[in-house]
DNA sequence: CCCTGATTCGC
DNA sequence: GCGAATCAGG
């Protein structure tokens, strides 16, 4: 098979819609992923919007080198005062900062009590808010199978109470090997061996 | 193990 | 230009 112009515009179209280069392998059919892929770089049109599947990672193209320029910053700033300082201003501590870099801190309270009966250890479980705000999202969407309904393809993760009318399974396209979708995977087990090294 | 895209390099 | 083999990672 060669690339004809229709073939090389379904793999555009498919490709800009965030398929996989098996995907769109298997769909233009007489060619393998790697064709597809080795396609697309010649074509120049090798980052797409959509990350991989579940990478979600961005081309980071900018460096915390200079200042950074303080823009609008509303009120309720009160600049340090270095001198002067009368009236006694005890250590208040600012809101609550995240140490690894940007949001969330009370929101994970109000998305682990409105979940399910963690797998695990539902208390004195630190888990990634990153992960916790990435289930209750998925949730919404979530297939809301029930038991019987659960197959070797659908996330197994039960949520609501199962002594209540609200209980199904996720439902959501399973990770791979795993029982449960990528979302609920994350917050499953923590631990995971990341011996990632296999040299030959 | 399954999968993803990225690169290389002989054709 | 093509794509299998390989690489690098989840």
């Amino acid at each position: 098979m060669s690339w004809t112009d229709e073939r090389v515009e379904t793999l555009k179209k498919m490709w800009g819609e965030g398929q996989s280069a098996s995907q769109i392998a298997k769909e233009l059919g007489g060619v393998t992923r790697n064709a597809v892929i080795g396609k697309v770089h010649r074509l120049g049109l090798s980052n797409r919007a959509g990350s991989t599947g579940s990478a979600a990672k961005a081309a980071p193209k900018e460096k915390p080198a200079a200042a950074p320029a303080a823009a609008a910053k509303p009120v309720a700033k009160p600049a340090p005062k270095p001198k002067a300082a009368p009236a006694s201003t005890p250590p208040k501590e600012e809101p609550e900062l995240d140490e690894n870099g940007i949001p969330i801190s009370a929101a994970r309270r109000a998305i682990i009590p409105a979940g399910q009966p963690l797998p695990p250890q539902p208390s004195a479980n630190e888990i990634s808010p990153e992960a916790l705000a990435k289930v209750s999202e998925i949730e919404k969407t979530a297939k809301r199978l029930t038991l019987m309904e659960l197959t070797e393809k659908t996330c197994k993760w039960p949520v609501g109470d199962p002594a209540t009318d609200d209980f199904w399974f996720c439902g959501l396209a399973v990770q791979q090997g795993k029982p449960y979708c990528e979302a609920h995977v994350g917050v499953a087990f923590q631990p995971m061996s990341s011996r990632r090294d296999r040299r030959r």
